[in-house]
RNA sequence: GGCGGCAUAGCCAAGUGGCUAAGGCAGCGGUCUGCAAAACCGUUAUUCACCGGUUCGAGUCCGGUUGCCGCCUCCA
């Protein structure tokens, strides 16, 4: 099946046709290094990292690069304002993002190149647009003259004319026209500069990407990406700049993804509404916060809740438990089923498995559509729980052949959405003894008050046997009771 | 003020011209259980904000109305 994306440049979709198969360059914008990432980033970079994973499972050769944008005001402000160096602050928060991005599971580029490591390449970039009048200098500033650029407002749909008409903000004066932006910023007092031909200063925000994805992956790429924030001004200024220079189109398919919201609005830093990403896998399993941002489409908003983010907790818990059954389909619980086995059965569960083989692909390869995906992981746990439910234990091991294939497949699917990475046990006990330490519950206990209950089971005293269990449910134990014994869980 | 997007069950959500409108949560009824829990089965939208149009046929296309959101300013 061909891959189709949605190209917010043509809004339409479009069949997947690199310019130079099986290589596939691709750019997204990262991140502005001046304070800790909340889950709007989370999710920008997680639905990327699915697309450049499923890319790749496809048989492309990936390129991937990610920047970061480690100079710019807002650095500079937070800097002065702690009282640091502003490349000590970028230097922190680099890290931190390094680290955010490791325990939710997201893939480290291929490249991810810093804005200062390549000032050689931005002040060339500007020179070669001075040169060509397509920008021009005031006071040691730059600026990009966008009446030069005839497609300008071509990303993001609107004309030089309409944005005006919305201005809102005061216009620097000595700019040709309103919307020119800065390609060069003349450096103040105290600021980094870096020396260039215009005199000492820094690089604006945009001509940066221009220059690293140029460098990384030609001046005409695959994909680029980012947040639906930055097509306009960020991603219709980068590709000003950078068609100005090469005449050639910027990249073939420009993707970007719906925000996170809360109660409706948006999560920003300016909001103040925003649950970092450290907050979050601090309360939450990584893989459940990538299923929750995975369970809605990419292109949509998503309304972060904490009932979202438990519904999506349980749903990882269930996947987990049907890959366990699956391994171990005789120590399922309470398993009643009296049905023989018959070759009805085993030809229901292989249909089941091969359907979602090709349905999961198929949501994926239609504009990376997750959210189906999903779904169709959700059917098959369904359908598989019923055919061991169904079915008599002792011949479950008829089923073998599908159970397994119904594993690989989870796993490996798991794989391409970053979930369900981990041993199904281990998982299991794991978020248990999670659950255990955030309650401040130790197991020895919980397993003492069973062992009394079960002694009262026993004796048939159900009273007090009721009572001991209403004890654990107080504390937000469930019990399990089966035949091979009282099994408990953890209630979030 | 300009431009754009969205509106699908109690909640979340997929679906962009045609078989019975995915899936999840919650609810209800059932199987199982001493009672529960879990799992499973059944059930919950003759209908996709509203009005009009195109079409043999529309949630899906077109026009209008209402409501919500976003961008136009730093933003994933």
């Amino acid at each position: 099946m061909p891959l189709k994306i949605y190209n917010s440049q043509t809004k339409q979709k479009e069949p997947f046709d690199p310019l130079n198969p099986p290589q596939v360059g691709i750019y997204v914008c990262g991140v502005t290094v001046y304070d800790s990432c909340h889950i709007g980033h989370a999710r920008s970079m997680i639905v990327f990292d699915v697309m450049v994973r499923l890319l790749r499972f496809k048989g492309f050769q990936v390129t991937y690069v990610r920047n970061f944008t480690d100079i710019d005001d807002k650095i500079i402000a937070r800097a002065r304002q702690e009282e640091v160096d502003p490349k000590t602050l970028a230097e922190k928060y680099i890290q931190e993002f390094e680290d955010d991005m490791k325990v939710l599971g997201v893939l480290t580029p291929d490249f991810e190149p810093r804005a200062t490591l390549h000032i050689p390449e931005i002040i060339g970039l500007v020179q070669k647009l001075v040169d060509q009048k397509a920008a021009y200098m005031v006071e040691g500033d730059v600026f990009f003259a966008v009446e030069k650029f005839s497609a300008y407002g071509a990303l993001s749909h609107r004309t030089l004319e309409e944005m005006q008409a919305g201005a809102r903000i005061e216009v620097d004066p000595r700019k040709h026209h309103p919307m020119d932006f800065a390609l060069w910023k003349k450096g103040k007092p105290g600021e980094p500069v870096w020396d260039s031909p215009w005199g000492p200063g820094r690089p604006g925000w945009h001509i940066e990407c221009s220059a690293m994805s140029s460098r990384y992956l030609g001046e005409t790429f695959d994909i680029h990406g980012g947040g639906k924030d930055l097509i306009f001004p960020h991603h219709e200024n980068e590709l000003a700049q950078s068609m100005a220079v090469s005449c050639k189109p910027l990249a073939r398919y420009w993707i970007h993804n719906g925000f996170v919201t809360i109660q409706g609005e948006k999560m920003s830093k300016s909001l103040g509404n925003f649950l970092t990403i450290q907050e979050m896998v601090r309360r939450f399993y990584p893989e459940a916060i990538r299923l929750l941002l995975l369970s809605r489409h990419y292109r949509s908003p998503l309304d972060y809740s904490d009932q979202a983010m438990q519904e999506a907790q349980m749903g990882l818990n269930r996947f987990y438990t049907l890959l366990k059954d699956l391994e171990h389909p005789e120590d399922r619980l309470q398993n009643k089923g009296n049905e023989p086995l018959v070759s009805e059965r085993i030809k229901e569960a292989e249909e089941a498995v091969g359907r979602f083989k090709e349905n999961f692909q198929q949501a994926l390869e239609d504009d990376f559509n997750t959210a189906q995906a999903i779904g169709h992981m959700y059917e098959l746990t369904r359908q598989l729980n019923r055919t061991m439910d169904t079915v008599r234990p002792k011949e479950l091991k008829g089923l073998a052949d599908p159970f397994n294939r119904a594993a690989g497949l989870l796993k490996q699917y798991g794989q391409l959405l970053g979930i369900l990475t981990r041993p199904p046990q281990d998982f299991l006990d794991q978020e248990k003894t999670r659950l255990l330490n955030k309650k401040g519950l130790s197991a020895e206990t919980i397993e003492r008050l069973i062992a009394e209950r079960n002694q009262a089971r026993k004796e048939k005293d159900w009273a007090r046997a009721d009572g001991l269990r209403e004890r654990l449910v107080e504390m937000n134990i469930l019990l399990k009771d089966s035949p091979r014994g009282t099994i408990w869980q953890i209630e979030e």
